[in-house]
RNA sequence: UCCCCGGUCGUCUAAUGGUAGGACAGCGGACUUUGACUCCGUCAAUCGUGGUUCGAAUCCAUGCCGGGGAGCCA
């Protein structure tokens, strides 16, 4: 496992508790917005959230980002909670949301109105637009900035009581409309939205914006450190103001860089729209960057995790490559996964001297290095092996089987191949060997090597089942990166996903969904949800390394 | 054009004025009943220019490059 790297965050909680700024309490918060599911990204998030909190004693509250009603729904409550429960975060119940602090944050803007903090504006969205200003040029003040203390505090009780119409006027914080940094530009408090709120239903038809909402939220559960993205780094100092007007609990907002891969994409609002224009399957499509897709593909909690911590923190802008995340994957894999054999693109293979009808049930180790755990898998005279692991004219360094060489099948014996069954048009069907009845078990008695050991299924037990073998999603490093005129679904793999019928040893029989294998020298593979008795489902999660397959490409 | 942030091996990340280190990827080898795993070796970086200093990736100045910012989104 990776040790934990340092980074500018923990050096930032490493001062404060050698000043004892907080008494040495460290608290954070990973605060979601329901309005998608989670993502590779969050699980960044997460792991620096709560690894920090648990590193330092202390706690990470789960939090919901719900203040905008018309783009949130239970579905997403639901689903944050299970992917961050899977990851690992531990937030006891800890379970918040901004909603549950309208009412706080309410008061709280009174009193801003009655010390000349806030006030109500009737400009329309484009008036405030307009008179915003632009990056070069300051804003104008609005003309309702100057209204009084009990005008505006009428307004704004009218305005929550219901009595004007979405968009018609806003609380603003009365802040400088000349500022470099646009967020003082006397930004929006409050919106009228009559909208219904997932949890606060039709009590509210006025919705606090993120920057009025968050710092609040974070002062009210006394968070320490709130640690987001490089993105809201000029909102930072807004969120410093609204804590200093208000004279409550000043937690420090810290930004750290979100993470990129490549080959993928983390926009929520691009992943919704490949789920509504039925571009993938689901949230929870395997080849989504979800977590809820990941786990489903077959990724581990700890393969995530470790790759999180791998990551590092910083505030460069950056991309992370693909490869990195399937090291880590395979990484923990390698020490979890059981081990099967099953063959995905079938050839048929025949032992010319072993009699007909005979099964023997051989030992099979389930996990390397573990010569006690094992299994029985059946042995006949008919097998399916992989096409791959012949070739009837070997290329250079193929030392798998070719006619006239022997190989060992796993955990059975050696074979040699002494003939080949072709049709009319010159395709190989099958392949008849001879075997050594004394290698039984896969060892030679005479001492005799061979060079390849492959796998195998006998043709009479195996065990049908649907392989989906899934690729990278986009074909792009940058799926982003598209011609004028198109957008990223033009960087679609479409051999992203392809269906194939494998068979399997007949221990896999029993499989559950979620149980995870590796199908040995294939991949990593994982019971689909949908995978039953009657008709098994594999999702391959990650390829193993081949360096046979590198080597054939360089040639 | 105005404000903020950032630039270290191909990629990600350490070094907090004192030996530029690690991981992934690549390459080479050893081992192997998975061409897997593991192990060993190897390649490879401080954006440019000035300055401060005995000494600069680190501090200062300046230039260049990249990211973010003008939602009643978060």
């Amino acid at each position: 496992m990776s040790e934990p790297t340092s980074n500018f965050i923990r050096d930032i909680i490493l001062a404060d508790n050698e000043s004892g700024k907080h008494a040495g309490r460290v608290q954070t918060r990973f605060p979601p917005e329901p309005n998608g599911y989670l993502h590779v990204g969050h699980a960044k998030s997460i792991t620096i959230n709560f690894g920090l909190a648990a590193e330092f004693g202390g706690m990470c509250n789960l939090r919901f980002d719900d203040t905008n009603p018309a783009k949130e729904e239970l579905e997403y409550v639901e689903s944050i909670i299970e992917d961050v429960k899977w990851l690992g975060g531990d937030f006891g119940d800890r379970i918040y949301y901004a909603s549950d602090y309208f009412g706080q944050l309410y008061d709280w803007s009174c009193q801003l109105i009655r010390d000349g903090h806030a006030y109500v504006c009737d400009l329309t969205p484009e008036q405030v637009r307009l008179s915003r200003g632009t990056l070069t040029e300051p804003g104008q003040n609005s003309p309702y900035r100057d209204r009084s203390i009990e005008e505006n505090l009428d307004l704004f009780t009218r305005m929550k009581a219901g009595e004007f119409p979405d968009g018609s006027r806003t609380l603003r914080a009365k802040i400088d409309m000349a500022s470099a940094n646009l967020n003082f530009r006397d930004p929006v408090m409050y919106r009228i939205l009559h909208a219904e709120h997932h949890r606060t239903g039709n009590e509210w038809c006025i919705y606090p914006m993120y920057d009025w909402a968050h710092g609040q939220s974070d002062s009210i559960e006394r968070i320490t450190h709130s640690i987001c993205t490089l993105e809201f780094e000029d909102h930072r100092p807004l969120y410093d103001w609204y804590v200093q007007r208000l004279g409550i609990f000043a937690p420090r907002q810290i930004e750290f860089d979100r993470l990129n891969l490549t080959y993928t994409m983390m926009s929520k609002r691009k992943l919704l729209q490949l789920v509504q224009q039925n571009l993938v399957e689901s949230w929870d499509d395997p080849r989504m960057p979800t977590i809820s897709g990941m786990r489903r593909r077959g990724y581990s909690p700890q393969g995530l995790r470790n790759f999180a911590q791998n990551l590092g923190v910083s505030k460069t802008n950056g991309t992370t490559e693909f490869e990195k995340l399937e090291f880590f994957i395979r990484e923990d894999l390698n020490k979890t996964a059981r081990r099967a054999m099953a063959v995905i693109k079938p050839l048929k293979l025949i032992i010319d001297n072993y009699p007909e009808g005979q099964t023997e049930w051989l030992d099979a180790c389930n996990y390397p290095d573990n010569e006690t755990d094992l299994r029985k898998v059946p042995f006949t005279r008919e097998l399916w092996i992989e096409c791959d692991d012949f070739e009837e004219t070997p290329p250079k360094g193929f030392f798998r089987l070719y006619p006239g060489n022997e190989v060992r099948l796993r955990w059975g014996f050696f074979v040699k191949c002494v003939s080949l069954d072709k049709d009319a048009d010159g395709n190989v069907t099958a392949i008849h060997c001879t075997y050594d009845p004394a290698s039984r078990g896969g060892n030679s008695l005479d001492g005799r090597k061979v060079k390849s050991t492959i796998h195998w299924v006998s043709a009479a037990h195996a065990v049908a089942a649907e392989i989906r073998l899934y690729d990278k999603l986009f074909t792009k490093e940058d799926p982003n990166d598209v011609p004028e005129g198109q957008d990223f679904t033009a960087n679609l793999n479409p051999k992203s996903l392809v269906k194939v019928q494998g068979w399997l040893e007949p221990a896999l029989a029993e499989t559950q969904p979620g149980d995870r294998y590796q199908f040995e020298r294939l991949a990593y593979f994982c019971a689909d949800k949908s995978s039953t008795k009657e008709k098994l489902v594999f999702n391959r999660t990650v390829e193993l390394r081949d360096t046979w397959a590198k080597e054939k490409k360089k040639s």
